[in-house]
DNA sequence: GTCTATAAAGTGATAGAC
DNA sequence: GTCTATCACTTTATAGAC
């Protein structure tokens, strides 16, 4: 088989990417070493440095959140949209998103990003949702949003863990419901 | 003034558990030195070690959760228990729960302890409620309340950060109702 | 291109002077 | 009792041998 220079690097890089993805999601940032990631990745730190810099530089491009399309349309269609997002962030391991969440306590940087994220699209969800009280529930909404991923992926709740995406939104869509059209709440 | 040299060491001892608290619960476990809370509480990292032994087990004094009353009733009374409880934890500055939530995704013992707490509650609640998926909306129960939490007190979502207890309790209770009931969701 | 050796800085923990 | 000085270790990052 004829596997170039580049080629090889390639396989390296992606190698390390991988690695980094799992043990930033599995241990946090500050818990993880280069090293660590070099071994895993049967790789050497020296490679890893050489490859993306610094540490900080690497986590970056491992633990981005994905964005998520833009919300529009009438209550119902909104609280749709939402409850289908969450079940896609159920789905099992999204390592990216892991990362992320797990550093977000840690890593000043990682918690700035998930709260940008997260603040911005319950601002638009507010805007669009009736009653005087929407920017609390749009935030009750994420709430239930962030501790749902982390009761299933990092707690790992028997009820949330066993459960498939399914049974769980199945569970959550009227509340969601409840919340962005505001009844039973004023 | 008669300041005994055992009150004194117990006023350095006060000082050095408060900003431990405070350090670990804004910077969490790894990003929080003995050198630095030892300058919070004006002090020294050679008294800090010496009064508490060790990093960890400072950390284990500090970042205990208190344990929650059984609970028990009927459906209602569950539901009203649970958001009671909820909103105690939306008080300003459980400067020890914070330390524990924050530390929770870095620190092994830290995470087993708030997810031991966490899936107790759960499963004792789930005894009590109705239908064939308790474990499931318990864990979902389980997941608003840490979601909830989060946003007031770490991720600052506007909705949760700017609202009293009582506003945010009324948004959650009738969730939290019909959760427990299984109304809605089979 | 890949990896070894090491530098530079910061950590928890300890010993001992005052 | 309190604090200074230091140890032993680990970390990221770099320089240079192969």
């Amino acid at each position: 088989m004829t596997t170039t220079r580049a080629e090889q690097r390639r396989q390296t890089e992606l190698r390390i990417l991988a690695a980094a993805r799992r043990l930033f999601g599995e241990h946090g940032y500050d818990r993880t070493t280069i090293r660590a990631i070099a071994a895993a990745a049967d790789s050497d730190a020296g490679l890893v440095m050489r490859y993306f810099g610094s540490k900080e530089q690497l986590f970056a491009q491992v633990a981005t959140i994905p964005a998520e399309g833009p919300i529009e349309g009438d209550p119902d269609q909104i609280a749709e949209l939402l409850t289908a997002a969450l079940g896609g962030k159920l789905a099992d391991e999204p390592a990216a998103a892991l990362a992320a969440l797990r550093a977000m306590f840690s890593h000043p940087e990682a918690g700035r990003e998930v709260r940008t994220a997260m603040i911005g699209q319950q601002r638009q969800v507010a805007a669009l949702m009736p009653g005087d009280d929407a920017a609390l529930r749009a935030g009750v909404i994420g709430a239930l949003t962030i501790g749902t991923v982390i009761g299933r992926h990092l707690l790992e709740f028997d009820g949330l863990a066993d459960a498939t995406p399914g049974e769980i939104t199945a569970v959550l869509r009227p509340l969601i419901r409840a919340l962005v059209s505001g009844d039973a709440s004023e």
